[in-house]
RNA sequence: GUGGGUGUAGUCAAGUGGUUAAGACAACGGGUUGUGGCUCCGUCAUUCGUGGGUUCGAAUCCCAUCAUCCACCCCA
């Protein structure tokens, strides 16, 4: 017990670590190319925030939040990224600034669920949001960023696809047609979506079960039924894409599981991560910061689940390239020959140099075995015979060619390369 | 919350009731304290996730429990 970590968490061991730091630079990189600014809030916030942000009637927060109380305050590590920000941008007045404003982030979040492959209870997402403005090339823009970061990544069989789940009016009339079309057909639906139909009737077009495919075909589609304005915007979002070139499939299916979102709703999707297969999911929530009691203030944004990018891009082959091994590993023999090589040593990292010795008193033999499973990239020799003479030896590992050089060159040897 | 699979060393594993639990890789040490990658030798599970039961005898059979993986639900 004491020596497993809770369930569903996973540690990021120095093995991977480098993984790790590739994608974050490189999500950090496309940011500011994009013209995002970082932004970092804290892990937990007033649970009530959730609550009114994501939606109380959702999963997130009926029975996936680790919540408890403390000085009488309901205190929740947070689910998701998005109201977070929200509640900072509207605290700072952030808005009072120009406009509009693009933040991105690297947060662990946490729910809890049941963990599967591509599921976790504590998890990492990287996100973006466009605050300030409600036209469509904001929009156009934050799927533009996905997609690009994802193709960056090496990612080839990832999908994009797009919907518009409209604003609040014209979902809930959708949702009664739709439950018009249901009722005859309830009593053979199958029990989950029997619970969706009052709670989210569009969940059950999407529903796997074989005999509700079949109920729901023909069903009326939340597209045909959007506003005008609603309908303008899709259009317009569609529009920029192509202009930029992003290639999309519209799927009415795109049902996102947040209160927050309206108009835009976008995934995208690979096929070979299994059952999690969704890498990146978005859309627009234009009234969030009013519901949260700030002004209205349009946004979009997206999730990024850096553990699924992450097995993705495993999926697809992709090749991060590993760290190297010091630019020199330190044999040394003999009492004084160690003194000179600590300060050696010493010497070199301060000149920005990765540089090893052996800390475990080994001799010559296992001190040049552990410089060659360390890969190491050159070996500098210092014993009796190349005190005397105030020289070292330099060994290039690869080539086994070794030379004696003085103490004052070893510097620019080793930056020679 | 529901359903299924799996638990033998750091890793991959053999072993399906009979006395000392194969093997490979890794790790560590050594092959006369001055040289790695190859090679050779050595060390590395009183114990098979844990607890109970059946049996003369259990890693092997039964029960419980825990962990882990996968799927549903839902989402990143």
């Amino acid at each position: 017990m004491l020596t497993n970590a809770p369930k569903g968490t996973k540690d990021l061991l120095p093995a991977d670590a480098y993984k790790w730091q590739y994608v974050e630079k490189a999500f950090a990189d496309i940011c500011e190319r994009y013209g995002f600014k970082e932004i970092r809030t804290p892990v937990f916030e007033h649970t009530e925030l959730f609550q009114r942000g994501v939606g109380d009637t959702t999963d997130i927060v009926q029975k996936e939040m680790y919540t408890w109380e403390q000085a009488k305050r309901s205190l929740t590590l947070r689910p998701e990224g998005t109201s977070p920000v929200v509640r900072a941008f509207v605290e700072h007045k952030l808005y009072a600034e120009v406009q509009p404003s693009k933040m991105y982030y690297n947060i662990p979040c946490f729910r809890y669920e049941k963990p599967q492959s591509g599921r976790l209870r504590a998890f990492h997402q990287f996100g973006i949001e466009i605050f300030g403005t409600d036209n469509q090339m904001a929009d156009a823009e934050v799927i533009a960023l996905g997609h690009d970061f994802i193709r960056e990544m090496g990612i080839k069989d990832v999908e994009l696809r797009i919907n518009s789940i409209g604003c609040p009016k014209c979902r809930e009339t959708y949702r009664e047609i739709l439950r018009d079309f249901l009722a005859p057909k309830y009593d053979a639906l199958c029990g989950t979506c029997k619970d969706r139909y009052e709670r989210n009737p569009m969940r059950i077009l999407d529903c796997k079960a074989p005999e509700d495919q079949e109920l729901v075909k023909g069903a009326p589609v939340m597209l045909d039924y959007i506003c005008e304005e609603c309908q303008v915007a899709f259009d317009d979002l569609k529009e920029n894409l192509d202009a930029y070139g992003i290639e999309y499939t519209v799927d009415p299916g795109i049902v996102r599981g947040l209160d927050y979102y309206t108009k835009t709703a976008f995934e995208f999707i690979s096929r070979n991560i299994g059952a999690q297969g969704t890498v990146c999911g978005g859309g627009r929530y234009d009234h969030l910061s009013e519901e949260l009691g700030g002004p209205p203030i349009p946004g979009v944004g997206f999730g990024l689940g850096i553990e699924r990018l992450l097995l993705t891009m495993e999926a697809n082959g992709v090749r991060i390239p590993e760290p190297q091994g010091a630019d020199a590993f330190i044999v040394v023999m003999g009492a004084e020959a160690k003194k000179v090589g600590l300060r050696l040593m010493r010497t070199l990292r301060q000149e920005g140099l990765k540089v090893e010795m052996d800390d475990m008193a080994r001799n010559v033999k296992n001190q040049f075995k552990y410089a060659d499973r360390t890969k190491a990239i050159k070996a500098i020799v210092i014993g009796e015979q190349e005190l005397e003479n105030n020289q070292v030896a330099i060994r290039d590992m690869e080539s086994g060619e070794q030379v004696l050089v003085g103490m004052e060159d070893i510097l620019s040897i080793l930056k020679e390369k």
